[in-house]
DNA sequence: TCTCATGTAATTCTATATGTTACGAATAGG
DNA sequence: CCTATTCGTAACATATAGAATTACATGAGA
C-alpha cells in the first residue's frame, strides 16, 4: 500500500504517513519499497505484535492528559498532589499496558474481517 | 488571596487565575470579594471536597492523551481498535475516578503542613 | 530515461491554551 | 465623595505542538 493510499484511509498527509511508518520500519514491523509497485508491506507476524509493542515503537507517547506537570516541583502544594496521585497513575498505566499487551494485530484483523463481512451482508 | 498573588504562586497570569477560579466560584467552593482587601476565600469544608469533585467542577477535561479520536468512526479498522480498548479505558477511568474521590483537600492540606514543617526543620 | 515511490529536511499552517490589554463594576479607606 | 484596589469579562495577541506542505534527493522498474 502506498503512503498516498494510506493517507487517504487515515485522512492524513502522505508525508505524515511516511514519518510514522518510518518508526514501524525501523522496528522491523513493516518494509518499504520504492519505485513502481512500491509501497508499504507488513513484515511481522500479526499474532506476535501487540498494541503495547506498537506503543513502545511509536515512542511511548504520554498516556494521560492530566497529572504530573513537573516531576520535582518546588511548590509544596504541587508536591502534595503529586504524592497523593503518583501511585494511582502508576496503577492505571500498568492496567492499560497489560491490556495493550493482550491485543494483537491478528485479533484486530479477525474483528475487522467480521465487521467487513457483516457490512457486506447488510448491504445485500 | 488575590488573583495577583495566586498567579505568582502558580506561575500564571492573574486573568487566567480568575478564569479558572471563576469555575470554582460558580460551584460554591470559593468566594471572591472585590475592592480593598478583596480576593479569593475558601467557601467549602476541606474534608468534603475531593479531587474528583474538582475535576467535575473544572469541566471534566479529558483524562487520556491516547485512544478514541472519533466516537463513531466510519473506518472499520478504527472501529475494531475502539472495540478492543473501550472496556480498558472505561476501567482505567473508573480506577482514576475512584482514587480522585478518595483524596480530599483536607488530606492535601495535612500533607502540605507536614512538608512545610519538615522544610522549616531542615533550614534551621 | 522517465515515472513512480520512499526518505527527509525545511517551512508553513492550524488549533488550543495561555498571556495580555482594556474597561466595567463593586468595595473600602481617606 | 473620590480614589485605589480588586474581581468580571470580553477582545485580542502570543506561544506551542502537531500536522500539512513544499522541496529535493534516492532508488526501482517499465
Amino acid at each position: 500500500m502506498t503512503s498516498e493510499a494510506l493517507g487517504q484511509c487515515l485522512g492524513a498527509h502522505p508525508v505524515v504517513v511516511r514519518r510514522t511508518m518510518g518508526l514501524l520500519r525501523e522496528a522491523g514491523l513493516v518494509s518499504a519499497e520504492r519505485g513502481h509497485n512500491g509501497g508499504w508491506r507488513i513484515a511481522a507476524d500479526l499474532e506476535t505484535v501487540s498494541l503495547r509493542q506498537l506503543h513502545i515503537v511509536l515512542g511511548e507517547p504520554a498516556l494521560f492528559a492530566v497529572g504530573h506537570r513537573n516531576e520535582a516541583p518546588e511548590c509544596l502544594v504541587e508536591q502534595a498532589v503529586n504524592a497523593a496521585l503518583e501511585g494511582t497513575f502508576a496503577e492505571a498505566e500498568a492496567l492499560l499496558m497489560a491490556r495493550f499487551a493482550d491485543v494483537t494485530l491478528a485479533d484486530l484483523a479477525r474483528d475487522f474481517a467480521r465487521r467487513h463481512a457483516e457490512r457486506r451482508t447488510r448491504q445485500e
